[in-house]
DNA sequence: CAGTATCCTCATTGATACTG
DNA sequence: CAGTATCAATGAGGATACTG
């Protein structure tokens, strides 16, 4: 496990960079992990959608970070954007083959969280509980 | 984190709301997408670490950071935390058997990207040209 | 060693207004 | 409808110092 400092850009791509400052997945990762970017992953999973369609289905989310966040997927190429030239403007979102690949996978992480919330929650009572007993 | 909505917590707990603001799953899910929140998963996949070797094996993490992740994670329930009365102080982390599984999924996100860099990457490069020969 | 406490900064985000 | 532009506020995150 050990590196030098000196790494090439072809070695910092290979797997395990990850912990690595430098290495380009962080970036990726970060767009889709983001708050936002994860839901909207998740929704077009679904199909395709519009920008309003977009924007309704993900709760609580800004004009602004909507489109800043299809703007990252699009540009990672898991994002397809399709403008139709009419009055008025109709767009429509969809996932590319990349992206039902990586939406495959955020998809799975969402459910399983859906599926064991019940399991969380009551552990965090638990431990919630600890707390208070140790404050007594 | 106090109920008494319109919603009930049965009915926010069902699939699909997700999308909702009030979906408790949001929080579990900004824990655990979190930029240090998914390094610090994949590295404890390794095996137990302690405080320090996590600090240095996921690179640019602050010690609040990751003080506050760990903390996340733990009272969640996917994190371990063991301290062992010695002087000086020891503390061992390690996954529960539910951040096991929520920890596979989140490194298959991670390996996924780590192996489809390249792809992204030239995806990138394409898109960024097309950027430059719209303005020119 | 493994944190906590404090302060501070700057990036992310949201609200609002405007445009093609 | 589908955005962009601008500004303001929040909070994530870092640096430093201190403690059990």
């Amino acid at each position: 496990m050990s590196e030098s400092k000196t790494v090439s850009l072809a070695e910092q791509m290979r797997r395990g960079e990850l912990f690595s400052t430098q290495c380009p997945s962080r970036e990726i990762l970060k767009h889709v992990t983001s708050q936002w970017g994860v839901l909207v992953l998740v929704a077009l999973m679904g199909g395709t959608h519009r920008f309003s369609e977009l924007r309704r289905k993900v709760g609580g989310v800004s004009e602004k970070m909507l489109a800043q966040t299809l703007q990252y997927l699009e540009r990672d190429g898991f994002v397809c954007r399709v403008s139709f030239p009419v009055v008025p403007p109709h767009v429509e979102y969809s996932l590319t083959p990349l992206g039902r690949d990586i939406g495959l996978k955020v998809e799975a992480l969402a459910d399983w969280i859906e599926s064991n919330l019940p399991s969380i929650m009551s552990v965090q009572a638990t431990a919630d509980q600890e707390v208070v007993e140790q404050q007594a």
